[in-house]
RNA sequence: GUCCCCGUAGCUCAGCAGGAUAGAGCGUUCGCCUCCUAAGCGAAAGGCCGUGAGUUCGAAUCUCGCCGGGGACGCCA
């Protein structure tokens, strides 16, 4: 049963001048501030013109005229009109349409048969993966998750940065300094150590950079020794990347980046000119982006290399031609913002309806205790470091509060991870995020540790419990701790449209907050294993349900739920 | 210089297709484990929602100006 559209039928009963569809109204319903308000208010001020009458007046008559068997009241109040829903009968129709649905609750099955391309995480060869790459790599994995709830075909796509003259370097360097062995032993770690010895020789000795171009010059030229030394270096970093994506939950259908686009360019760059888009300037290829109040758009250099946009406008028809995407995502920082107003505005100018279907989701920058990060100036944290801590301070708290518990270390990873993937998620993802250690390592009050602890409490109580036979009294569930419960558990799936509509996967880390803080008001309040077993299988409905819902709001931002903790 | 984003409690932030007394967590102070996991629950304290106008029956929410912070503005990605 559809509360809002229930109620929106009996005002119309009463208002039939008001000649507007039911699921207009139905709209127009808010939630009142204050649950002792009521469940849902109409906010008459909105027919006040339309019915020239004033909104306390028509509320008035359609608090004489309005009821409805799930209606316990309804009172006009200061204009608006406030409807009590009978709350046992909410509460039965909340949890019999969510436990019915099971682990489809929350989805309205909208995605089928549509695809969506999501571009995210994205990393550097021969770069460590670091805290500024958590936002692209959690955000891009909630939403990838989102969407195939929703039905969606999802489309993960790690953009690799895997070209540039900086791997002629690194070849450099290596066939100077290094070995195969330590290499592979050392990974990422040691390919950055020849990185940064490449530029301290290369200041004493320029020639070096001479050495550096050539090699680069050698794998543009698809030249056999140096594409297999840089193929083995992105080997290497893909399976140093694939530990800490794995610990994460994180994982992809794509690795096409950068080099991958290399053949590809050409022909868009003719297809610009072919389309009279293409114009010169300062001996540079641009498109011109004046009418639309932009900077031009970069196409080729002067001396005729390509460059970034080139090689998204690539990127973004290859994924077109190849997925046939309904929505293509960019999980990209906010810094980029321009660019991908120009990308998608030539591929508007080329004539691609689709062009309407991409979508640049920004977010915002980290720094770390208040100032930039510096790889350089070691004021960075490395996300192999910062997952570890946080899973070893878990591991210390179980050994304190749960020693007999089975399984510990991968409980402790499930905690720690939690922990940081939570604090990356909280927020709005336009919102810069300032990284402190004690931040990111909280486990008390909204945190990840949070919302899993009364997960597991909820496990817990639901493994005490005998199959009770019992009739659920749904009237055991009328107290305001058990109502909120239902309310939010009620929201839910409204919640998750949100979150995918705007991209916004902190909506789900907060929505899974909010609803283990009211779980955990009522468990306290309220003893779920009463003896009264009516009220007793009520509760435990309550306590199933929300069990269900924090469990799948929690793995739609990227986390697991221990039974026990 | 131009354009974009942000500005809500000491701190970090929710709320922003306008609605009823502005919410949460952290931190501070004080309570609660003979009862389903105290990684919990409760209470106190803490706000001219940056600022000035405008639109509206009604503005934290929309528009414009200003101030403060961040970002981007052709041959890097």
């Amino acid at each position: 049963m559809d509360f809002r559209l229930a109620i929106a039928d009996r005002i119309l009963e009463n208002i039939p001048e008001a000649a507007l569809p039911a699921a207009e109204i139905a709209n127009m319903l808010e939630i009142p501030p204050d649950a002792k308000l009521g469940d849902y208010a109409f906010p008459c001020f909105k027919l006040s013109k339309a019915l020239r009458k004033s909104p306390v007046a028509i509320a008035d008559r359609l608090a004489a005229g309005v009821s409805a068997p799930f209606l316990a009241r309804v009172e006009s109040v200061k204009g608006y009109l406030n409807f009590f829903v009978d709350r046992a009968t909410y509460a039965r129709e909340v949890l019999s349409r969510a436990l019915s649905e099971g682990d489809r609750y929350g989805s309205d099955g909208s995605g089928q048969g549509r695809c969506a391309v999501i571009d995210y995480s994205s990393i550097n060869i021969a770069k460590r993966f670091h805290i500024g790459h958590l936002s692209t790599t959690m955000i891009g994995n909630s939403l990838y998750r989102l969407y195939k709830f929703f039905g969606w075909r999802a489309v993960g796509v790690n953009h690799l940065g895997d070209w540039g003259t900086q791997f002629g370097k690194m070849i450099a360097a290596y066939r100077r300094w290094g070995d195969r062995e330590t290499v592979e032993r050392g990974g990422v770690d040691e390919m950055v150590k020849l990185y940064v010895r490449f530029h301290r020789e290369a200041e004493k000795d320029p020639a070096l950079e001479d050495e550096g171009r050539a090699w680069f010059k050698r794998i543009e030229d698809g030249d056999p020794e140096a594409l297999s030394i840089f193929n083995w270096f992105k080997d290497v970093t893909l399976k140093d990347a694939e530990k800490t994506y794995e610990l994460l939950g994180v994982s992809f259908d794509s690795y096409a980046g950068e080099s991958f686009y290399n053949d590809k360019m050409a022909p868009v760059v003719e297809e610009l000119r072919e389309k009279g888009l293409l114009k010169e300037d300062q001996g540079a290829k641009i498109v011109d982006l004046e009418p639309y109040g932009m900077p031009p758009a970069l196409i080729l250099r002067s001396d005729g290399a390509t460059l970034y946009l080139t090689r998204d406008l690539a990127a973004a028809k290859y994924r077109r031609d190849t997925y046939d995407f309904d929505r293509s995502l960019y999980v990209v920082a906010y810094q980029q913002d321009l660019h991908f107003k120009q990308l998608f505005k030539v591929l508007e100018l080329m004539g691609y309806e689709w062009a309407k279907a991409c979508e640049h989701v920004s977010f915002g920058m980290v720094s770390f205790e208040g100032q930039t990060l510096s790889t350089r100036e070691g004021r960075v944290v490395y996300l192999d470091e910062l997952l570890r801590t946080a899973v070893e301070k878990a591991r210390g708290i179980i050994e304190e509060k749960s020693p007999g518990l089975e399984d510990k270390g991968e409980i402790a990873r499930q905690i720690g991870v939690g922990a940081v993937v939570f604090f990356a998620l909280y927020n709005n993802r336009i919102k810069d995020i300032d990284f402190w250690w004690d931040r990111a390592l909280n486990f008390d009050g909204e945190t990840g540790p949070y919302v899993m602890y009364t997960h597991a409490r909820a496990c817990s109580v639901l493994r005490k419990a005998e199959d009770a036979q019992a009739e659920p009294d749904y009237g055991a569930l009328s107290d305001p701790e058990a109502q909120e419960v239902v309310r939010l558990i009620e929201q839910f799936p409204q919640v998750l449209k949100s979150a995918l509509d705007r991209s916004e996967p902190s909506m789900v880390t907060r929505f899974s907050a909010d609803l283990a803080q009211a779980f955990n008001k009522f468990y306290y309040e309220r003893r779920i294993l009463d003896d009264d077993p009516g009220a007793r299988a009520a509760r435990l409905l309550l306590t199933r349900a929300s069990r269900d819902v924090i469990k799948q709001a929690l793995w739609l931002i990227g986390l697991s739920a221990p039974e026990r903790m």
